[in-house]
DNA sequence: GCTAGAATTTATCGAAAGATAAATAGACCG
DNA sequence: CGGTCTATTTATCTTTCGATAAATTCTAGC
């Protein structure tokens, strides 16, 4: 109790500190707490989503209130609970990486593909390959939220279908209404892998390859040669239909 | 109360059905509950694997109880607390998929690397792509706990190592005694990317490519192509040490 | 400086958690 | 059939959880 009055005050302190309005008159003050609704509420949300991206969403409102240096009650004065408090968190998340809008950019088709697809990837992984979205996605994904599904959906729509027509367009191939089945799962294994990478070096901490965008690189080579060969010959043997005893697996990305 | 009791009854009949000892003499017994200690430990173990993997580690020892049919404090005569059952789960969930022993049969070179890589991956996934094994494997993961971090390492060991190795060799270069972090790393997007496609199947119940054959088949033409295309480049420029200049991606993966 | 209003704390409730001790009841053996 | 052993239940303790109401303390505005 008398160590959490401490961190109260510290808190404080350094919160008082780049605060713009009011920048502490007098000396350093031991007991200033006091935040504008405002100020308090975007704390909340800022220390709720580190605070459950470390402990899940089960972790206690009480530890959370310590990590900021409040009572806990005070919580129920900003959100009327805490799964309020929680779905708050999930727009602060799910809504960042979203609002750079660079999906955009893998359609202008005055630059090669493969530049297209790489700083995509680069900047988009920047935004969300770190410890604390990576975790909150995993979290709400396993409780089966509905923002999850969304989510995922848009990554589906917004991103893996304009990698696909992008990847057609290449290769001389029709850019037709929508990818097949087979080609939008062989774009989420490369698009996961990549998630994946995160992953590991981010929560499961392992030493992973250092360079992130030669990574990117990488993966991004092997796919573009792996889907670039299956359209060549899906292209090569269009003209005649393939038949039933050798529907190769190539031919299955049609 | 009175719910949980008959529930308990049903629990011990369909039990006492696929009993192999002691086939219940008389008629159907609606009282029958009681278990070897034996049966019951085991019990306590799947079923605790199956509601750990609904709840997270987070579930209450009473609700699981209620799953086997019987009452909370038994299962303290079983385990001495909550967390010995949950690293007995761990034993459960994790040894599983090793035991097989499939990833001895990659390096038999008797038989072409696409035709093994394919048979091995398919054989893996048919044991771990399920929703109880993902989820038991995510939420320790989250967790952060020892036996996950080992299982990730014998899956880099065992199954990568390997599988770099044997695409080396078939592309006629030196199977030499470490793979270097770029392959590991675009070795690791690939096996994950097969992982993801259990993830969204089974945990975020997308409606994914049915075929989960056709998608390792499809993702290993894709990453094989990526891998050999990089490969030829490589010793194509091999007896010319790259220039620092032109050090490309490719490149990378020496 | 005083006062009013709001931000924050103190005190507390009921439910649910993990865990323990004592009582009960089913099964095996003579 | 009766007795003993033990699997299981009943009852209960202590924490911790989310949440509410009332008291308090800081701060702004006259």
């Amino acid at each position: 109790m008398r160590k959490a009055a401490s961190v109260a005050s510290l808190a404080s302190v350094i919160k008082a500190g780049d605060m713009s309005k009011k920048p502490a008159p007098g000396a350093i003050r031991s007991k200033q707490t006091r935040l504008s609704p405002d100020e308090r509420r975007k704390d909340f949300v800022r220390k709720a989503t580190e605070f459950f991206a470390d402990e899940g969403f089960g972790g206690g409102t009480r530890e959370l209130a310590r990590r900021l240096g409040v009572t806990q009650p005070l919580l129920y004065r900003y959100f009327p609970s805490k799964d309020d408090l929680i779905k708050e968190v999930y727009r602060n998340v799910y809504l960042k990486p979203l609002e750079g809008g660079w999906e955009k950019r893998l359609t202008d088709r005055s630059r090669p593909v493969r530049e297209r697809l790489g700083e995509f990837y680069e900047t988009y992984t920047d935004a969300i390959l770190n410890r604390t979205w990576l975790r909150i996605f995993l979290f709400s994904g396993l409780k089966g939220h509905d923002i999850h599904r969304d989510y995922v959906g848009v990554v589906r729509d917004q991103i893996l279908t304009r990698v696909i027509k992008e990847c057609r367009a290449e290769a001389g191939l029709p850019t037709q209404a929508k990818p097949t089945a087979a080609e939008l799962e062989t774009a989420w294994v490369f698009h996961s892998g990549i998630i994946y990478y995160g992953i590991r070096r981010y929560i499961y901490e392992w030493p992973v390859l250092g360079d992130k965008n030669l990574m990117i690189a990488n993966a991004l080579d092997v796919y573009l040669a792996g889907i670039n060969k299956a359209y060549a010959e899906l292209s090569r043997a269009k003209p005649s239909r393939a038949t039933p005893s050798t529907r190769s697996r190539v031919a299955a990305l049609r």
